[in-house]
RNA sequence: CGGGAUGUAGCUCAGCUUGGUAGAGCGCUGCGUUUGGGACGCAGAAGUCGCAGGUUCGAAUCCUGUCAUCCCGACCA
């Protein structure tokens, strides 16, 4: 990825202007070599519109605009032609629009770092809003926190086979300390089993140590080809619990306890609805037993794994020595277990929820709940001092407000960056209002002109009525993911229509499957779609695949 | 890793075929008028044309190499 310079980052060009040693470098990076970042909702002049409709149609485009095609960047074009026209974008083409939503909201800017993403502020309110309902449930849930080093060398990453052999592909490795090369590489964490092994294999010496409850807030890298914001990327920033345990049923039950509170987030908090289930034997964490995870299904018909909870049975103490005394004198290898749940979460959010206008953010992952926008017109000294009190009281009641008084721009331009960015509630203030004692409250979860979508409520009740308000948006936009789900999860028992659904992208096929590997790969090799989950027990006899005995319930699928 | 495409102002792009003083719209800065769903006027700042060689009196433009990015595939606990 080229370097881009924050838009916006007023001082930013002087300071390039400035510094000739830091442009020259920028210049062998190549400053503009970099994804195009559509623009929603901003429209062009109509000749330019016209242009490039007619030059996205096909090969005629020279004779339809008498231009040269060849300067075209087609996949510019499409981009754009889908925002100016404002074709449902999330159906025309999800990925555009999610990567123009992501950039035009300011979540997150490119780096210049191959696959590495910049979290804006913006960005980083929605991570750190996911951050605190997962903290305070694993807090809950008797865990503590704790932070293990980034760097794992090579010799312990090695031991334990599966896991090396899984990861390998994606590891990169710190191979020079200042002038000097190391004697032995050191892997930059791709998860951190590795290094906290070790770690627990010292500190566990007798059951009574048992269970070691540890979460770890952290980042890690892997080594991805091809990369979307937050939904993969090269270095992700995630949270990763490692416990420790004495029996296989007590790790079984914690893996059990973690992925219950990861579906309660997604469905609580993200209002994502997702399915829980095991993953199957090709999908498995490298060197675990077992693997379940929740999956969330996109627009387009994709499912996306939003987070994983691993039984790895004894596998890792057996590698890293984690050892302790039994009750019964005998000397025990620990049952280890780990959990994860990444910003890609937010990918799931933003696409679940999103429209043609930008993001829609779920109230209780809001990192601006409420927009105070002041409509000035003539003398403003009333409707400044309303403004600020308002926002004043917002602040009082403990909701997360804004207040956007820039001068420089026009009401109208406000309300629709807001939509863009997904506020959920949006209060207007004007001499109208003011005069018949109430505000203007628009829903960001309603279209434009939608029934309920603006209300004036007496200014003196609109701070008790925003909780009750942002309550029934949270709901309002799980319903709507949840009736999306349930309308695109699909039981048959006839094969043909099961690969043709996959085929078509239809969304979670289910279906009683066999659990051979050699069956996933078939399906795949037919239909470019694999199991997402499975769950027990199957609901026919016949695994609809391949017709051998059937031993789960799967739900197939494209995934990201 | 294979196939295709693109690098010119903060963004989107024109200019290249036919070499000759670097362009537009949006954004940005200042002033004024505006403001209930993306306001308008005037003035202004901003680019060693991805990088390195070569050809030439002269290169954004022609040639060679290289780097980066995007798209499609392969890969992806």
């Amino acid at each position: 990825m080229g370097f881009r310079p924050a838009p916006g980052a007023r001082g930013r060009s002087r300071e390039r202007h400035a510094d000739p040693a830091r442009r020259r470098e920028l210049g062998q990076r190549g400053r503009r070599g970099r994804a195009a970042v559509p623009r929603l909702g901003r429209r062009r002049p109509r000749a330019v519109r016209v242009r490039r409709a007619a030059a996205r149609r096909g090969p005629s485009r020279r004779h339809v605009t008498g231009r040269s095609p060849t300067c075209a960047n087609p996949g510019r074009l499409a981009v754009m032609e889908r925002t100016l026209e404002r074709i449902p974008p999330k159906s025309a083409d999800l990925s555009e629009w999610y990567q123009a939503a992501c950039y035009q909201a300011e979540l997150v800017s490119q780096a210049p770092v191959r696959g590495c993403l910049v979290l804006r502020p913006y960005g980083y309110g929605l991570w750190e809003r996911l951050q605190a309902e997962l903290d305070r449930r694993f807090k809950e849930t008797g865990h503590e926190n704790a932070y293990f080093p980034l760097l794992i060398p090579e010799s312990l990453l090695t031991r334990e086979a599966e896991h090396v052999e899984g990861f390998a592909p994606e590891v990169a490795w710190v191979t020079e300390g200042g002038s000097e090369k190391l004697t032995e590489r050191l892997a930059i964490r791709p998860t951190s089993e590795v290094i906290i092994g070790v770690m627990y294999a010292e500190w566990i010496q007798s059951y009574r140590d048992l269970p070691v409850l540890i979460n770890q807030w952290a980042n890690v890298m892997r080594w991805e080809k091809r990369t979307r914001p937050f939904l993969r990327t090269a270095e992700f920033l995630w949270q990763e619990g490692h416990t420790a345990h004495a029996t296989e049923q007590e790790a079984a039950e914690e893996v059990a306890r973690m992925l219950e509170v990861y579906r309660e987030v997604a469905e609580d908090v993200c209002a994502v609805p997702v399915y829980k289930g095991e993953k199957s034997s090709s999908e498995r964490f490298a060197g675990a037993n077992h693997t379940y995870s929740i999956e969330a299904l996109m627009p387009d018909g994709r499912a996306l794994q939003s987070a994983t909870s691993h039984e790895l049975g004894q596998n890792f103490a057996r590698a890293y020595d984690i050892t302790f005394a039994a009750e019964d004198q005998t000397q025990q290898h620990a049952w280890t277990t780990s959990w994860g749940m990444s910003w890609r979460m937010l990918g799931a959010l933003i696409m679940t929820h999103g429209d043609d206008r930008g993001l829609r953010i779920p109230p209780r992952m809001a990192p601006v709940e409420v927009v105070i926008v002041p409509i000035p017109r003539g003398d403003t000294t009333a409707l400044d001092a309303a403004a600020k009190s308002l926002h004043e009281q917002c602040k009082a009641a403990g909701l997360r407000v804004r207040l956007d008084d820039r001068p420089g721009q026009s009401p109208g331009y406000k309300f629709n960056e807001w939509d863009m960015r997904g506020v959920p509630i949006r209060l207007e203030l004007g001499n109208r209002d003011l005069e018949a004692g109430v505000v203007t409250l628009v829903r960001r979860d309603k279209a434009v002109k939608e029934d309920g979508q603006k209300q004036q409520v007496p200014l003196n009740e609109i701070v008790a009525f925003i909780p009750t308000m942002l309550e029934q948006i949270q709901h309002n936009l799980f319903a709507q993911a949840k009736t999306f789900l349930q309308d695109h999860t699909i039981a048959t028992l006839d094969r043909d229509e099961f690969i043709r659904l996959l085929k078509e992208r239809a969304g979670m096929i289910d279906v009683p499957w066999c659990g051979d590997p050699a069956c996933e790969v078939a399906v795949k090799d037919a239909t470019g779609a694999t199991t997402r989950n499975l769950r027990q027990p199957a609901r026919a006899e016949r695994c609809v695949p391949c017709g051998e005995p059937a031993r789960y319930q799967a739900y197939f699928a494209q995934s990201y």
